[in-house]
DNA sequence: TGACTTCTTGATTTGTTATTCAATAAATGG
DNA sequence: CCATTTATTGAATAACAAATCAAGAAGTCA
């Protein structure tokens, strides 16, 4: 899942595989199948661990607008945390988009769950008041899946902490 | 370079690039050199024009701030009618930040540029008040670039007009 | 026109990477 | 402990994509 994650599915190699893993081809191609559906089974598997660790985080303690807050602050803290792999679904998409693969659909999904649980917590924010009324909870969902795609993109350009912490500081400024 | 664009390096082969350009692989190799040389010159073409055509919206004849707000838009309408190919800088960077080439560092130069223009503009907006005082150019600047990777990203996910625009009216709001 | 240069063609070669497979080793179970 | 299944090895092959090049077409100029 790291190599792939981090070097694409073009960009690696049969063999970066077989060395990250310690198998020799005959046993990868009996135990996963083709490049091709190992990719999907590491990305299957990067889609799951993250999705279900955002929704724990929005499913936390706090406020409604305090977990959405802790979610953003959880992105970045990956970003920064993953030695610029950035994000694989962001990664996934900029490179199979253009065919309309399997996997792209697949992270075409994952990014719009996201977004409806984000859109879900805002409007429980709006419906107590803890988030302004002029902010429309659709709009300010897509805002965020949109910032967490773009910090992805600044971790791969090598922006350091306080640029991250800069983006993540005004998108919160955002929310109240 | 709408090839290299919307596919990637990897992603297209020589047969699409002799289609596109109605060549022979002769002639092309004769003409450009070798795909990578190819690549390069065609990524560079993108970087000059979409750099000199930013540059120009936030040299328009609006104030600073006018003039950051239309460079956003029109970023946004440029994905929206670019046929979902997004930016090639920010699918170059995706593709070639895990190895540390040349056209990574080109990309991440050109976003730097782009970066200390957007700061240099809302210095000027903050120094006339246009820009709250509250508001640091240089975390602005970050952000707007962030913006921008992310809605590159959002375009090659399938977002429609009315997410895009969604984002680009909720990043605007912040320029008070 | 004819001699020369420049450009074009696409089949061939080269290089690389994914995949297979027969030989071999390890594990399992009666 | 042996027979049988299961897993491992890496050299061999297949598939594919990049790059070359000799042959031929088109263009240039005296």
């Amino acid at each position: 899942m790291g190599v792939f994650w981090r070097k694409g599915y073009d960009g690696t190699s049969c063999e970066d595989l077989l060395a990250a893993m310690g198998l020799n081809s005959g046993s990868m191609y009996a135990s996963f199948g083709d490049k091709k559906t190992l990719y999907d089974k590491a990305f299957d598997l990067y889609c799951e661990t993250m999705f279900s660790k955002g929704l724990a985080v929005l499913d936390g303690t706090g406020s409604p607008l305090e977990n959405v807050r802790a979610l953003v602050e959880c992105i970045g803290e990956n970003l920064l945390s993953s030695d610029c792999k950035g994000c694989f679904v962001g990664n996934t998409l900029i490179e199979f988009a253009a065919e309309n693969k399997g996997v792209a659909e697949t992270a075409r999904r994952v990014m719009q769950r996201l977004q409806d649980a984000f859109e879900q917590k805002l409007s429980e924010a709006s419906s107590t008041g803890e988030l302004s009324s002029e902010l429309n909870p659709k709009e300010i969902a897509a805002f965020l899946v949109s910032t967490a795609q773009g910090l992805n993109v600044m971790a791969r350009a090598g922006a350091g902490k306080e640029t991250i912490h800069a983006i993540i500081k005004t998108t919160l400024s955002m929310l109240r």
